[in-house]
Parts: structure tokens; sequence; C-alpha cells
DNA sequence: AGCCAGGTAATCC
DNA sequence: GGATTACATGGC
């Protein structure tokens, strides 16, 4: 598989307007997210792609203090419009103008967060997906292990999403939901193994075709408006609120993270998830979201499940992506 | 073999 | 309403 070459169109300088720490590397990279090939790390670099309308484009993140430094690299027509749509979509997609003073504050005076503190603060949620990339990436973790929601995500990015090389790195790109709505259920379900989900994902695609992020960001209530959609349950609801909607208070529990905040705020191997979330308020009132996500980052960050690439790692990576696939 | 994964919807009482 | 149960698939 032969990916498209980008060619360089743009350099953004983006400061941190949000108050409190900032962490760039713990913001980009986290290390308990599955590999999708849409992203890659070094300690001190980040290469991720985004579909800005139909533009695909790259994008090689650094931090110089509290500016951003953000390379962009695209296939085609690079417009002022699609400038100023990446420029937001890259500021929401790491909190750079959100305030972290408040949380590290109460985070500081809870004894089970002084730890993982310590290790990531500064930490902002990040969600370089937006609000169809979110639901579909929740839509494969419902009721599987994380080994196959990585494959069903490699399955559909690399039948119906695209391959792009920029800056000396080879990633994978989503589709669009029009993109994908031309696929049929009966090729998800065989040929990209979504069982039962083939059936939800065109569902997906004809909704938020119909609805952009920016309807969404106007949404009266975004969690009963996602849960029309068949297939988004309250769990799929809460992580597209919490990750691409950005609401600190919003917490997707499902039994990997319960288990986790069990342990950490529980005491317990494991726990109701109402008692879990019902605690993790408690502690972090409003800002549950952020607190879980601090939680469960550290469980993985002696192990991640996506390691830091080394730079010299970086050709066996390309050729990793731009091998056939049995 | 059978159970269970980073859930959801349909179908019970 | 709240408690089952089927739903696809694949790994252990």
């Amino acid at each position: 598989m032969r990916p498209t070459h980008l060619d360089h169109t743009d350099t953004l300088e983006l400061p941190v307007t949000g108050d409190g720490p900032f962490n760039a590397l713990h913001t980009f990279w986290k290390p308990s997210h599955y590999l999708t090939g849409l992203e890659a790390h070094t300690e001190t670099r980040s290469w991720r792609t985004f579909r800005v309308d139909d533009l695909v484009v790259g994008v090689r993140l650094l931090a110089e203090d509290r500016t951003v430094i953000a390379d962009v690299y695209t296939d085609g027509d690079y417009k002022p419009a699609h400038r100023d749509h990446l420029i937001r979509r890259l500021i929401a997609s790491y909190g750079l103008d959100e305030n972290l003073a408040e949380f590290t504050e109460l985070a500081a005076g809870v004894p089970q967060m002084r730890d993982v503190l310590r290790a990531l603060s500064g930490m902002r949620q990040s969600c370089p997906e937006d609000h169809f990339e979110i639901a579909v990436i929740a839509l494969l973790l419902q009721n599987v292990t994380i080994h196959r929601t990585t494959q069903m995500t490699r399955n559909l990015l690399v039948h119906h999403g695209r391959l792009v090389h920029f800056d000396g790195i080879t990633l994978r790109a989503w589709f669009t939901p029009t993109e994908i709505a031309q696929v049929t259920p009966e090729t998800l379900k065989e040929q990209d193994r979504l069982g039962f989900r083939a059936k939800s994902l065109p569902h997906y695609a004809a909704f938020f075709r119909e609805h952009t992020t920016e309807d969404l960001q106007a949404a009266d209530d975004l969690g009963e408006a996602v849960q029309q959609i068949k297939g988004v349950g309250p769990y799929t609801a809460a992580v597209i609120a919490s990750h691409a909607s950005r609401d600190p208070a919003a917490f997707g529990i499902d039994v990997w993270n319960r288990k986790i905040l069990a342990r950490r705020i529980l005491d317990a191997d494991d726990a109701a998830p109402e008692a879990v979330t019902r605690r993790l308020n408690q502690l972090f009132p409003g800002r549950a979201g952020t607190a879980g996500l601090y939680f469960v980052e550290h469980e993985y960050l002696n192990a991640p499940v996506a390691p830091l690439l080394d730079p010299d790692g970086i050709d066996a990576w390309n050729e990793a992506l731009e091998r056939p696939t049995p």
C-alpha cells in the first residue's frame, strides 16, 4: 500500500492560553490509548492526521514551553477556511485554552491523587477525534477485548481510510461519515469483522453526516441527542460528551476503568458502577471526567499500551503500515 | 467447550 | 422501571 504524500503548507504557533500547568508529552500522548496508526509519538514530537472537511491533513506537533508549534501538511487546496478550522480543532483537541489550575489545586488535596499528580500534572485531555470519529472508537470498544477493538479499527482504517506520508512518517487517516456510508453492512460484517456493530455503524454515519461537530456543540442535551442513534447507549454517549465535547464532568464508565477506579478510590478490586461514579463525583465535584482520566493514564504510565517510538524505529513503523495486510 | 471482553436494545415481569 | 437475554467475534 503506497501512502499519499502530503506537502508542507503551514506552520501554526498556538499558545497555551488556559491557566494551570501544561505537560506537552502527556497531553499529546496517552499511555492508555490503543494503537490506531492515526498518530505516533516520540519523547519530543507527535504526528497526527485530521480530516478537515474533505482535506486530509497531517500535523507534526512539538512544544516550546507554553507554545505548541504545529507544522501542517496537506494533500489538496489548503484554504484560509481550512486553516481557521484546523486552528480551532487543534486548540480544542488538546485543551490548550482550558483552565487546569482549579483541578490541579483540587487534586493536590486528595490523597489518592498525590502520586498521580506528581507524574502527570499539566496533562490535558486529548481528543483529536471529532464527534463522529470518537463515536466510532466507542462503538468499537463495546463489549470486546482491546485486542479485538484494535483489530476492527485496523480493518476499518485499512479498507476505508487513507494512508499518508509526511515529515518522514506514515500514518493512517479517518474516513468521513459520507465515505463510510457507501460501505454496506455486509462488507462491514464480513470483511471488517465488526460483528453486530456492522448494523450500527451506518446509523452513526447517517447521523453525523447530518449533524456536524458545530451543530452538536450547540446541542441542548448532547447525551440525549446522540442516544437517538441505534447502537449509542449511555456509555458511548458519555464518551462523546467527555471526549469530543470535553465536558469535564462527564465520565463513560465501563468494566475496564471501573476496576481501575475501584482500586484507586474505593480500595476494592471491583465495585458497582454507581458506587464508583458517586465516589468520583464526591472527591472531584464537577471534574469526575478529568479525575478519571488522570487515574487511568497513571495506571498505564509504566506499561503503556502503545509505547513511545524511538526515533530510530520510525522506518520500521512506516514499513509496518505500508506492508499489505494478510 | 465455555466464558467473557473498555455495551446496547429488546423483551420480559 | 428494573432485571434478564441475545447479539458477533475471537482469545484464553
